[in-house]
DNA sequence: TTTTCATATGAAAAATAGTTCATCTATTTA
DNA sequence: TAAATAGATGAACTATTTTTCATATGAAAA
């Protein structure tokens, strides 16, 4: 971790660090999706969507593929993946309690 | 990512996910440290240290251990380091315009 | 047994991030 | 070509986080 990456680290982490990002993500996890098919599946409205996907394609986190008036996006597996194991499995040994909302 | 998992992945996100706990990490990559050491190493004043600490505690990401007046911190290894791996990997391929603050 | 050093803590202030709203553009359909 | 649909965007508003400040606690040293 070298002084000049750790700007992206934060911002990294930050974007993933959001209820609404993490809803988008998952619903991205069965393949790709336009924008109106992330709102019904995560359940949130259209504008705070679009606003988070442009974040999230940003840092990586996902692919855009234009089609005519759609927008299709997808996720970047190659990180997205292997970072929820990692933490799935750093949460089944430290944060049970966390999950629960206990302290 | 199971529906009750969203919250804890979103805490243990948004925990990494600030440059003051990011350079708390740093200052304890080469072992342990106490808490004026830590505020030496990173820069930064006391209190606010004391605060992260807690909260990186909390998350699991370091453990502690007390020693008379001294709180002595280390790193989580088996969690921060291949996750640390990871992003390498991610922001070498995707993020490098990220970390030159371009968009 | 007072003083000093190490750390913790709560509350206020400051900074940052997230959400909503109104509106705009582009594409497709009637 | 007018209306409808899909999505994007900027600005205002709201909420959350981070930092600071003043002070408390507890251990060790003088």
């Amino acid at each position: 971790m070298d002084s000049c990456n750790k700007q992206a680290y934060r911002l990294f982490f930050s974007t993933l660090g959001n209820q609404s990002r993490l809803e988008i993500l998952n619903a991205l996890r069965n393949g790709k999706k336009n924008v109106t098919e992330i709102c019904a599946a995560a359940k949130l409205e259209q504008s705070l969507v679009s606003h988070h996907l442009k974040e999230l394609e940003y840092h990586g986190m996902i692919f855009r593929e234009k089609n005519g008036k759609f927008s299709y996006f997808q996720l970047n597996k190659k990180t997205i993946q292997p970072l929820l194991q990692l933490i799935e499995d750093h949460m089944g040994e430290y944060c049970c309690k966390i999950a629960r909302g206990e302290r």
